[in-house]
DNA sequence: CATGAATGAGTTTTCATTCAT
DNA sequence: AATGAATGAAAACTCATTCAT
């Protein structure tokens, strides 16, 4: 029993730190964040993050990548579940518009690690494969949908890329902007795709 | 006529650090290089730089703002001296595709300005203004191509900065794609402003 | 147990470095002594000397205030003792002079502090009160001798403040030389105070 | 003539990089004044000052050494010129009473030196030689006061000494003092050579 | 002779990480 | 397991001095 409080603590502790790396990291970027930062907004001790991390590289890899595989299965079952291609287009374009809005901080993560792949090779990696299945994910739909003829012609793939490009932009762009925007984009976003208008 | 010539020397010189800081600041980012290293690659001594810049920042400040200047000039060129809205447009992400691949370096080092805004809030600003001028330059295009009907309605404002999202996105993603995508994705990207397809 | 050994142990090691900083920083300067040398004379190494002080300058400021409060209850304790004003002061002058030859190191210290105003702002102001305190403590001494009619007339602040300057002057300059004036500079000093002889 | 311009320019220049020099050393210490800081004071090239003295070192030199003699000589003249030993002490007194409050600049220079012995060896021990040169013009001042009957005995070297201590003192001590003080400083002053009051 | 430019040698300070308790 | 203390390695920035023009 003792056994199982320890080890609640303990993920209690973890994810203490891990929320307050992530807002000092997304705040003040990687390089100004001290682990002392990190422990005291965490209430812990300097020392005792390198229990749970056994660096502070280890600790922006658990940021960026535990996030990014759920947010794929999210994807997944947005995108997998329906067969009415433009209306999940635009489901999946405003859940994301509002996770720029509302989730700036992880955004922010990625976007240091964009900025400096050569620090963080094995992050950049990551996230380019990560590119790659969403856009995997996107192209049946993008097709499917020219098929119905609801949507222009045009290549699945370079459509996919540019919307993922257009919302990694977003995030660098509108993360200060107020949501009013946000409906507007959307349908703008659906040009992208193709959308007759 | 040894002034001239010594004038000349100090601008060599500085052109000298600017590159080599800009393809380092690019390549490993802004804190992970050093001065020295820059000293190095540039081929002056240590203390030569803070010469020339009066500090880290201020060498960064300069990298970033003097191209930023010049660029809003030759986009205002391209944009002013023709009224064929949809032909201009299609130039315009032409070369600021081109530059994506071409200029890499230099949208690197914007990707960690604004990866890093608390960092370097003055740049941040400078950036967000730059945005707002080159969305200003693009809404009388937008208006114009859809008042001769080439471009389908919409808030010329939402779409300038939708297309200002993509951009910045493209260069985060793009980075390293080969240039066979760049034509396909012109296109791509002429839907954002309504191009019908 | 093992806490207190701790807490011990540190205070024992504060003490080197205050040590080796006095004595480095009287016989070489404060500008010319370097935290390394500090460090290497006190057997810590170079960073842990800024876990006991935040830096140089805090370590100046504790050197100098720490003995100064100590001192200034000492010399309480010898002129409330007692109310035979020629007696005491005597006494006060010995002890004075004992120390000039014996704590040189201090007063070196201060010297470079009056010496630097502006550098040491701060510890200016607290030495300045501190010639005030001290100065105040004299004065009803100097009093009572005159009412006894064992000392000349004469303002009592100006006095002190004379023998004060008296006493720093002879920091500056009897650092060197060997104790055998002390016994006839006291008596000279008495004059200041209006002894007749 | 040209020449006798050019030497006479030259004379200016070097004064004003003394002039400067001097405000600067005393305002914020050797240390902390740089090259760059007395040149553009003195409205000099940073370089310039380099060929009026060989290194910062030479030039701390000139500036403490120069008035040295000058001031000796001086009191010299006061010294030697009179028999009335104790108007003459009360004279000296006064004037170096005065030289403390208005050349305030010289003696924090003075300071700086005393304070930080190892750091200016030569100038140290010229202070010393000066001292002793003073207290040897004091002595049979003091000497003929006490056959005169108007000093108290006691033994004149240590008397000068005494004195010479206090002097310094006051100039540690009084130099931010309104000179209200300076007249009854005087008067207890002349208790340090015995006058009977 | 005057000076702008260049630089080597140094110094304080920071921080991730390790270790002993 | 947790943590206070210790530290090596590094980095920005400074400045007296030298040199070329």
């Amino acid at each position: 029993m003792a056994r199982k409080i320890n080890e609640e603590l303990r993920q209690e502790k973890r994810a203490a730190i891990c929320d307050a790396a992530k807002r000092l990291f997304a705040a003040n970027g990687f390089n100004l964040t001290t682990i002392s930062n990190i422990a005291k907004e965490a209430g812990v001790s300097h020392a005792s993050v390198f229990t749970y991390f056994s660096s502070k590289e280890e600790l922006i890899h658990s940021l960026v990548l535990e996030p990014l595989e759920e947010s794929l299965l999210f994807y997944e079952s947005i995108i997998r579940e329906d067969n009415q291609p433009t209306q999940t287009l635009r489901r999946l374009i405003e859940v994301q518009m509002r996770m720029v809005v509302e989730q700036g901080t992880y955004l922010r993560l990625l976007q240091q690690v964009l900025g400096q792949p050569n620090q963080f090779p094995e992050l950049t990696k990551a996230l380019t494969e990560f590119g790659e299945k969403f856009v995997n994910l996107l192209e049946p739909l993008i097709r499917k949908g020219q098929e119905l003829g609801e949507l222009s012609e045009g290549d699945a793939k370079v459509i996919g890329w540019t919307y993922f490009a257009y919302f990694n932009g977003a995030g660098l762009i509108y993360l200060d902007l107020h949501d009013g925007l946000t409906q507007f984009t959307v349908e703008c976003a659906m040009r992208i795709f193709g959308l007759r208008t």
